[in-house]
DNA sequence: TTGTAAGCGTTATCAC
DNA sequence: GTGATAACGCTTACAA
């Protein structure tokens, strides 16, 4: 007999199997000694409940369904680990999916959650938010979306995101501080949502600090290093290059601080840069980076705690918004003066 | 009605249960135009199969259970990116599970995935792999497992592994080459085999280049750059420290990085470092680091191809050894003229 | 080519 | 307290 069943117990037990899954599952119903009795059978045969007959049954899995980009990228671990955190904790398991940031493929895997009958879909730091909304009203698992795209009239999708707007307000009003005029940008071709709002942030603070908006200093990378640092190489070989740079992640900040050492130039002497993430590299590169910190692993706690909210047949929508938190190290100082305008 | 059956949509073509089930799995069994009629009905009803009932009756999940440590850890993110391909490329989903590198919760969750009946189970750089080995022989779910400890005489047990003392041995030989004669060691205190391994090649080399082996050399870190820069500290703190360090991963080495240059000294001038994995931000140090690189995807590739293997009915027990490769960038050089004997 | 019946391993609803 | 019996949504004989 290759798995036992409650009916092997039952059978060695001299009762019925239902009386087994009462016993199994510490019913008061049950006689306290035959159950004790269930119980020492059931160990000494190595039985395992089936989760699967058990799902089947009560139409509940225990499961929640992730969808990520790539598990590779380090934001997006830390957010998945909070999010299995919580999970683990409460007897959920976590079916981890990567769309490779394809539209076609999120379907997909939003379809598969779907079949295989997962509590809840956790979408995190997706493209194409707007597409899950038809599939959703079939499916009608909760969705909680994660730095995600979406209108604000949805009303079954919910939400955790970080105010990208305010943080890279506070991002730039430092840099502004610091006296620089010549701020560029570095964001992501792949058009997340998350770039757009910071691309805002950063056109409003250099509106509010009366600063023009010179299209030439923004330049559009991959959200890795090696696409920070080919935009900063474009940036840098501007005529009269940017004395900061405002980055849309701290991976592409890694990169631009690597071509910058690559061109001979000085961080922040010659060129200040702010990451945006604080993933846990920015306290070890030289000089340390100044950087935009996202709570990673309690927005993925939180997601979760809300899809246990829903689960308990809550149904306000939520849609909460954490705060960045601007941690300035070494990677940020006035334009140097030789250059530029001299600071404060 | 909340999940369409394969009952309503029978009801609704008024044929049998069983005939749509065969049509929607392209059973050439059934009329062509009636197959046809039934799939244009269940895409019309919004049909999804359950995967639960169909594994209940099936006995299969098309689910493979991963544990590891942390999913925060890049290196193991890497590995399991590539799981993942593999098995989303071939139907199969993939549930995450992480231990925190503590035995009991490694036990309860190989426990939770027998109990949701996986296929199959994968193990990324767990300490406590001889604990699998009982609850093996009871779930019966093959076990591959990557770069973890097992003896060589379970049979049940696949692996798939970096050649730690070889790589080792061949990142030493490096560091000997360019004339170093005292070189550290800095390792994990938690007691991964990896570092086991890499510590013997170490010592290997050691004898092989007819230098003395010394205790004060060697310290213990986490894994994590804290706890490399720690380590660091304690070899910068010695009266005669060492030249060259060698450390167990790139986390340490990344801390090692920081603890050196926090002292005033300079890499690879006073001290030279080579880490071990390559994980991404290796060419992004300041200098880049030298370090011994693991295939990660490919290795989480390879794990579960082995798996599907497995259950394509091969069953010769295989222990995949992968190499390493010695990646040679600007954190090493011959250790400083005016401290020590020179080079070459 | 299709339908009937049985079964996968549980839980739920009744009786007794 | 406990045991029949049905049900969950599918697949797989076996019959027709």
């Amino acid at each position: 007999m290759s798995q036992v069943s409650i009916k092997d117990i039952a059978r060695a037990a001299n009762v019925s199997h239902p009386t087994v899954s009462r016993a199994l599952r510490n019913s008061p119903l049950v006689n306290r000694e035959t159950a004790d009795r269930i119980r020492q059978i059931a160990i000494r045969m190595g039985y395992r409940p089936s989760a699967v007959a058990r799902s089947l049954v009560t139409r509940k899995t225990n499961t929640i369904g992730v969808v990520v980009t790539t598990i590779a990228d380090p934001f997006i671990a830390e957010v998945v680990s909070g999010i299995e955190e919580i999970a683990n904790e409460r007897g959920y398991s976590v079916v981890l999916s990567n769309s490779n940031a394809d539209a076609d493929r999120e379907v997909k895997v939003v379809h598969s959650f779907h079949e295989r009958r997962v509590d809840g879909i956790i979408v995190t730091a997706s493209r194409v938010g707007a597409l899950y909304l038809p599939l959703l009203s079939q499916s009608k698992s909760p969705i909680v979306l994660i730095n995600n795209q979406h209108t604000d009239d949805d009303d079954f999708v919910h939400s955790v995101m970080i105010d990208n707007v305010e943080s890279s307000r506070a991002a730039m009003q430092h840099l502004i501080e610091l006296g620089h005029k010549r701020i560029g940008y570095i964001g992501d071709a792949a058009g997340f949502q998350s770039d757009t709002e910071r691309f805002a942030g950063y056109r409003q603070s250099l509106a509010l600090a009366a600063l023009p908006f010179l299209p030439e200093l923004v330049a559009h990378g991959d959200g890795k290093p090696e696409g920070g640092a080919r935009a900063m190489e474009k940036l840098l070989a501007l005529a009269d290059p940017p004395t900061a740079i405002f980055c849309y992640n701290d991976m592409s900040a890694l990169g631009a601080l690597g071509a910058i050492h690559t061109r001979g130039l000085k961080v922040p002497g010659d060129v200040s840069v702010v990451g945006f993430d604080d993933l846990f590299f920015a306290s070890f590169t030289r000089p340390l980076l100044t950087t935009i910190r996202q709570p990673k692993r309690r927005m993925g706690r939180l997601a979760m705690e809300t899809m246990l909210k829903l689960f308990s047949g809550e149904n306000s929508r939520t849609a909460i918004r954490v705060n960045g938190e601007l941690i300035v190290r070494e990677s940020t100082a006035p334009p140097n003066a030789v250059r530029g305008a001299s600071a404060t």
